[in-house]
DNA sequence: CAAAAATACTTTACTCATGAATTAATTCGG
DNA sequence: CCGAATTAATTCATGAGTAAAGTATTTTTG
């Protein structure tokens, strides 16, 4: 460990901290504009939302269904939410709930035809925005970033126990 | 523009899709554990949360005060949302709003007395985890996603109009 | 100057998320 | 086999966010 030849150390962590910090608000920023991109045209285009694309992006991956639990695991959220969620996809004929012969408490969610069919078209179009709002940054520096945020998450997996 | 010498166009355009959703979930499963982080230290340490947070950083970031609209332009956030969390400050004697002599539609609000002691105690604390939370990377990569960031920052303020 | 437009904020109804309490069914130890 | 613990899902209360409608006050304009 060298120390740089800088007066005040205190004057170094001052200036890491601020470093993190503005790495920090960077990164909320962004996510939040895509996330707000991605929110608006979900609903307009397709009269749905992020946590409703989310839930059916998990049954597609999961063509045998899926139980409650499961998907408050997957999407980590809490049940209460997967519920609410559920109900109201189920309601507008998008998912189905079956039961589950070996265990009467639970049940397998899936998606219906329809469902299936939806999800398909707003799949597709969904990739396109995700490209089209990552365009600012060419091939090696999507890598790059790759690179970069894998790194950040293993620490923070690391962190957050 | 050159072709790099790949069999199939519709091979790379697969990959870039892919690759751009892979950089799009790191950033976003990132972010939320940074979240995570800051919201459950927030509220075990102060019985806070973020936006009660980032509005009264605002705050302390103009002294002078701001009006309500201010608050909702900065944290990006609709009107009745910044009433909502204004009120609930109000309430417990953290901020305080001041009838504007200009134009009796608005007025000013600002921390109180007591509202600035205890955002100084969360601000040095709140600083602190972010450094901790971000330790994963060193002080090049913090340089690079920086810049990666901002790069990306500005492609996105442009997709948004 | 009066009517119309714009602005500042609040209210309401809705979505989505949480955590805690509840109900019902299964599993496990004695 | 029975009671205790666990598990699966729901319900309820609360907080945070949105969009849209409402109220009151400027500001603009014909």
């Amino acid at each position: 460990m060298s120390t740089p030849a800088t007066a005040h150390p205190s004057t170094d962590a001052r200036a890491a901290e601020h470093e993190a910090l503005r790495v920090w608000l960077r990164l909320l920023t962004c996510t939040n504009l895509v996330e707000a991109q991605l929110r608006t045209r979900l609903r307009t285009n397709f009269d749905s939302t992020l946590p409703r694309f989310d839930l059916m992006a998990q049954l597609d991956r999961h063509p045998e269904g899926l139980k409650m639990s499961d998907l408050s695991r997957l999407l980590m959220v809490t049940g209460g939410n997967v519920t609410g969620l559920t109900d109201k996809l189920a309601e507008e004929g998008l998912v189905e709930r079956r039961d589950d012969p070996r265990d009467r408490r639970s049940f397998t969610v899936m998606l219906t035809p329809e469902g299936q069919r939806q999800f398909d078209r707003m799949a597709h179009e969904h990739e396109q925005w995700v490209v089209g709002l990552l365009a600012g940054l060419d091939h090696a520096e999507k890598r790059q970033m790759l690179k970069l945020l894998d790194r950040l998450k293993a620490h923070l997996s690391a962190v957050s126990d």
